[in-house]
DNA sequence: CTTGACATCGTAAACGTTTTCATCTATACT
DNA sequence: AGTATAGATGAAAACGTTTACGATGTCAAG
């Protein structure tokens, strides 16, 4: 039914391989003869089959990107506008964007396998690296085109973007301490994120560097979910010997706390000062509004879909490793120690 | 360097032929022989080209959904539990999914056109439908397979699975009705969207059957982010005669117009009542936590993808109209009207 | 012993491109 | 005039599958 190069070669008289040439731009075909080509596929509305077009080229020219759905990654507005800038880079590039969720009960690898081996696309997009990856490894040792968003302790180089989290969290305790406060408890994330590690560092750098000594007691770790930032926070403020303030790893956790102090009866920016990190939407709405670190999702997956693409296509990159420096924001959720 | 079928038969000693019916299980290729081939595919970690069978079957296994990025809508958590439905349903029955974001300088049916007379998916899914479609009318036109999120006013049929804005703004507003309130604001959301008018359509049945004359100056038209609800909601509380209860077409404005009542030194659930729409995970996280309209976003996702599926198997859709009803999720935010 | 049915398998044609290579024509040079 | 050269084109081979069709062999029924 759909016109194809053969009907477009028997309507202008000409063989497939002209009409081919003509439409691709490629030399060796005169001007006239591929004007007449080109009317001939205007009137008959022709569009290439892309299917045909990829078995012969070898390439789908499709990225792919896999997406842990039970994890709160997908609901969360920061992956939604890591995804938005990814698209965006990619179909300015003319390359179409395979987003897959990981089949709950499959093993991950399998799903990197499914992309990998039968060949769905040409790159991938590794998200949330984690220590040891396996996935970043399967991708090393099968030699396949791939940009992370997120470093890892693996002992190989590989190409990624990051977002500096132990710079980000470095000073936004550092603003805390300047703040006077010295007991600054701490909600990390999962360390099956690589990212936990890098943010915990910036807290005991910062701690370390005014001579506070680092208490294991005011660490915990949450889920990322409010209720855990939530629970965690009640907990840490019926200790005897309450922190002054409390940095959770993303803002859902820190809207949680903002929440279990408020329950508790205290003035959140006066009796607790509260940090986040993401710098989401949320944290313009929650009140007070949230001081929290800045992460340019969308910028992020911009840049690594560009890098991807630049991978691909053998350009040289720049810089296969990016880090960018997060920006603290300061709202109303954190405020000088209470002297009391 | 991959393995193909060429070479699983040269390795056996039976024709390609065999070899794809044996390893896609057709009758006529006997056992011992089966057994044979597939012995031969594990060890030599075949895997086929999926390129190649597309072009070969004509189907390209892949759903495609088409995304306005510039809008707020990917970033919107709503958006990413659809997506996350649709995605886990795609997987299961080996489909995959091709997100893309519209080029915002391009023509939104360019990108439309793209899908399908290059043949890239084989079914669309099309979100926050419009009144008068272009989008559906050129696929109906193009008699291409699609779902669409959400019903239009085009004088055709075609397949939808929809969330009963009427019915879940009629039970919301009724419910405020049944609280005392008489001067009932509303903050629509744009006309551009199909589901406006049906929620607003609820709000006017419901005051309707209450003998409450409608008043247009109690209409305003928000663009579903909370800056804009709290300059709306600042704008009716600074009325002559305010109204008691705010209804908003989302969450998003309805937190933005919480923040407003809070800054004029009103007490949200008491001296104003605010509802809102959607149920993301926002609406437990603001303070008062907020009364709202529950939107099953993940069963969508899912529950469309399925009728996709289904379509492009020839399937008979029990059902081509699906009308959810949405639950009205009570919390804090919405109290008796204030009898001063 | 012939015939037909059936199971098993191979040949080859598709699917719609891109690209190599060979062929052909026309022009320019000796 | 003869020949080299460049430009324009077509034939055909790929890319890796699926599948219609035909060929072969086996076995049971007539």
């Amino acid at each position: 039914m759909p016109v194809t190069l053969h009907d477009l070669a028997r309507e202008v008289g000409v063989s497939i391989a002209t009409v081919s040439r003509a439409l691709s731009g490629a030399p060796g075909v005169a001007e006239e003869t591929r004007q007449r080509v080109l009317a001939a596929a205007r009137a008959a509305h022709y569009r290439p089959n892309v299917m045909a077009q990829r078995l012969q080229k070898q390439r789908t020219d499709t990225l792919g990107i896999i997406v842990p759905t039970s994890s709160t990654r997908f609901g969360d507005p920061f992956f939604g506008d890591f995804l938005a800038g990814v698209g965006d880079k990619a179909i300015e590039h003319e390359y179409d964007l395979l987003v897959s969720t990981r089949a709950p009960e499959a093993d991950e690898l399998h799903t990197y396998e499914r992309m990998v081996r039968e060949r769905r696309v040409d790159g991938l997009i590794v998200i949330s690296t984690r220590p040891h990856d396996e996935r970043i490894l399967y991708l090393l040792e099968q030699d396949f085109p791939f940009v992370a968003f997120g470093r890892s302790d693996i002992d190989a180089e590989f190409p990624y973007l990051d977002v500096d989290g132990e710079y980000g969290m470095y000073h936004a305790t550092r603003y805390l301490i300047a703040l006077g406060h010295r007991r600054i408890a701490y909600i990390s994330a999962p360390y099956t994120f690589m990212y936990s590690t890098h943010r915990l560092q910036g807290y005991r750098k910062a701690l370390a560097e005014h001579n506070i000594p680092f208490d294991e007691q005011l660490i915990a770790i949450g889920d990322l979910r409010d209720r855990s930032g939530y629970n965690l926070t009640r907990d840490f403020l019926s200790r005897e010997n309450p922190p002054s303030a409390i940095i959770a790893c993303n803002d859902w956790m820190a809207s949680g706390a903002i929440g279990a102090a408020r329950d508790m009866g205290l003035t959140v920016g006066q009796d607790l000062s509260i940090l986040g990190f993401d710098d989401v939407p949320l944290a313009q709405i929650v009140h007070p509004r949230l001081t929290t670190v800045h992460q340019p999702a969308y910028e992020a997956g911009w840049h690594i879909c560009d890098m991807l693409i630049r991978l691909l296509r053998q350009e040289t990159l720049e810089q296969r490793h990016v880090l960018l420096q997060p920006e603290l924001i300061v709202r109303e959720s954190c405020g000088p120690r209470a002297t009391s």
